[in-house]
DNA sequence: AAATGTATAAAACAATCGTTTGAATGTCAA
DNA sequence: TTGACATTCAAACGATTGTTTTATACATTT
């Protein structure tokens, strides 16, 4: 095995990822795949075994250190600041969603991937929530409690977590109808008025956790 | 044609739907769906003319009258107050979508097909957007306006009515992972703590729009 | 009763699916 | 140079895809 650059390979896990971020597991072919990284059909079960393996290796070579970057994008943000508030947590979060380290394409690659995952669970999904969400929910809870006037049990906590997730991922995963339905285009003007709004948004939304009832 | 009750055709929209909403549109095959409606490969084609045919059919006779009785349902609740407040109207939001009009599967199937035609544009997407979406945006905007204490501008209102759309259905979506985070079966209970929850997060959070920056 | 139209079924269609085979490459050590 | 290994390729595998054809059963109309 040639290590510096596994040529093909490398091309079939960029043509993978791109397609099955687009068009999900059963809707793309191993044909297109391989044609598209111009390279013959044998390639995938060659490097990967299977059209299965080939999908496990986007997840494990590719997705986990993109949410590794992801998380230290959002990790470092936070750590340059002394005494974070609630809503230097949030916007970091958002942030790191929609204008982190990762490149447009990477990002838009990375949420699908992990959307599709999410909603139709498949073979990458135990990793993704035991790996990536799970200690990312953990991070955060340990940023948040702090900032909060008064305790807050576990799970609560959590809840709002995902609720704001739900904010940044769904803005992203519904792309389509949102910039048809606002009649705007999806450019860096549109992203920069999201983080804003989104960090607005879940920013008053917690601060019901911050009132007595 | 046999008009009172075309069995065959409606199984196979029933199954259709369901298994549509389950495994998408490339995931599963009209095999798949005629064995479970137990009946020919070829009733597809006969009373669909194809397979997508039959996918335009499940929007078109099911799920646009379900989006109609779930719009049903949120005016109707709305329409039994008088002067309704922010929070009347986020709670029957919120209500609509988790604890509706609609039957456990009928909600399931609903929104599963709806996210898939949001994050992968199909056939389907403009006739949720045009028929669905909008006019359900313009209403809830007519009943928000009124109770906010400044004038807000007509894009900003329809982002956060959007993003109130995506917690709700987000917590829906990516349900599998949801329960696995929070250890939590997703049953009657939960789902009344997702209400309250819901409603509280998203009430502040458009409370934002009510303060003078 | 004969003719017509509708609905279902069995069988086959060409095309495409994921995968495998075996030969042709190139690379590097012995 | 030889032998072993790694990689790529064209070609073909059997299975499954969506669709069509042909035949049959039943109902309604003439």
């Amino acid at each position: 095995m040639v290590d510096w650059e596994d040529n093909t390979r490398k091309r079939l896990l960029d043509q993978a990822e791109r397609l099955f971020a687009e068009k999900g597991y059963a809707g793309i072919s191993v044909r297109e795949i391989t044609a598209a990284a111009e390279c013959n059909v044998a390639g995938v079960n060659y490097h990967f075994g299977s059209k299965q393996g080939l999908y496990m290796a986007v997840f494990q070579e590719r997705w986990a250190s993109r949410a590794r970057r992801l998380q230290q994008g959002f990790a470092g943000a936070i750590a340059g600041l002394q005494d974070p508030g609630l809503s230097d947590v949030i916007a970091a979060m958002a942030r790191a969603f929609l204008e982190g380290p990762l490149t447009d394409e990477e990002r838009r690659n990375h949420i699908h991937l992990m959307q599709r995952e999410l909603s139709d669970p498949g073979p990458a999904l135990d990793m993704i929530v035991e790996n990536v969400m799970r200690p990312y929910i953990r991070e955060v809870k340990k940023l948040i409690r702090p900032c909060l006037h008064r305790e807050v049990d576990d799970e609560q906590l959590e809840i709002y977590i995902l609720s704001m997730l739900g904010v940044v991922l769904y803005f992203f995963l519904a792309r389509p109808a949102v910039t048809e339905i606002l009649h705007r285009q999806y450019d860096q003007d549109f992203k920069s008025d999201l983080v804003a709004h989104i960090t607005a948004f879940c920013l008053n939304g917690i601060q019901a956790l911050n009132q007595e009832k």
